[in-house]
DNA sequence: CCATGTTAATTTGATATCAAATGATTTATG
DNA sequence: CATAAATCATTTGATATCAAATTAACATGG
């Protein structure tokens, strides 16, 4: 008797979204990445999301959360939820932008500073590690094409389009 | 009076932190990413890791969840989390390995393989899409990186060492 | 055979993530 | 000016993510 095998995706679809995929091949090495500087970054009880979250509060004038949302390529609701521990441990405040009472301007606070001074620290050697552990130009490439991806517009959306009608 | 600034980190800290973290360049092209597909896997109520998930039970032999959460590169704890939507919905079953019942074999379910079906061509005509958006070159530059990078050993997590003592 | 150690997976608790719906303001239009 | 439309943020509900502790099962030494 022939055992007939259970009917799946011809193999050669398989493997050609395993092995060709963006975003399957983005979000593993994301999440190695993300773990990697988790690690370093625990003795100061952030996660990498936190580090670059108050990274980019070191400006002159606080930034609104709007603009900080496309900057981390993150859904503003996302924002609003990863704020609110930071604030909680007093790293940093959220004021009503006094020019427009919907925008929010995100201040980093001294303990925030002082926090961040050791961690950029930890960053750079972890981050000089791990080039060290690439092939060389890699990084560079790699920066170039992740950005190239991150800028990418999205498709038109096939949606009922404002414009018809 | 001078207005003092208030103190911030160096502002080549920042900008050397905000141009070349690899984790930051990563999670913002893997947050753009995921949004994009699961758009277009939307109507098939999958997320674009449901959709990485199912791809790789495409196999004669059921895989075992422990070879798949290093193939994701995610945590062992988040596949276990990761498999109950799909096993609720029919589209895969777990079943423990006669061979060595703590291991559990994810099988794929006639719905899933039909629902995959169709998904499969879905994902085809995005990421023809998003190839054709890139700079030429650059889809294969990436995913040869981006393997390199989830490829990377982590640094020697500096742990008690069970050599020592 | 049993005690010990090891490995696979799960649970728990916290943060991360997004879409959709809602609230709060501001801007544009009549 | 007053209503409508657009904008910024938040809430809600669901999945995603990991570390640490736990449970279940296998493996090994005595």
């Amino acid at each position: 008797m022939e055992e007939t095998t259970p009917e799946l995706l011809p193999r050669e679809t398989v493997l050609q979204i395993r092995d060709t995929c963006l975003c399957l091949a983005a979000q593993r090495a994301a999440r190695r990445l993300a773990r990697r500087f988790d690690a370093v970054l625990r003795p100061f009880g952030l996660t990498n999301g936190q580090f670059s979250l108050m990274v980019a509060l070191n400006q002159p004038d606080p930034p609104p959360m709007g603009r900080l949302a496309p900057f981390l390529a993150m859904d503003p609701s996302t924002l609003t939820a990863a704020v609110k521990p930071l604030a909680r441990r007093g790293l940093l405040t959220v004021e009503p932008d006094p020019d427009d009472r919907r925008s929010r301007l995100l201040h980093i606070t001294p303990e925030g500073v002082a926090l961040m001074r050791q961690a950029a620290e930890v960053w750079r050697s972890a981050h000089a590690a791990l080039d060290a552990q690439l092939p060389s130009g890699l990084p560079e490439t790699l920066r170039q094409g992740l950005a190239a991806v991150a800028a990418a517009p999205p498709p038109a959306p096939l949606n009922p389009g404002k414009d018809d009608l």
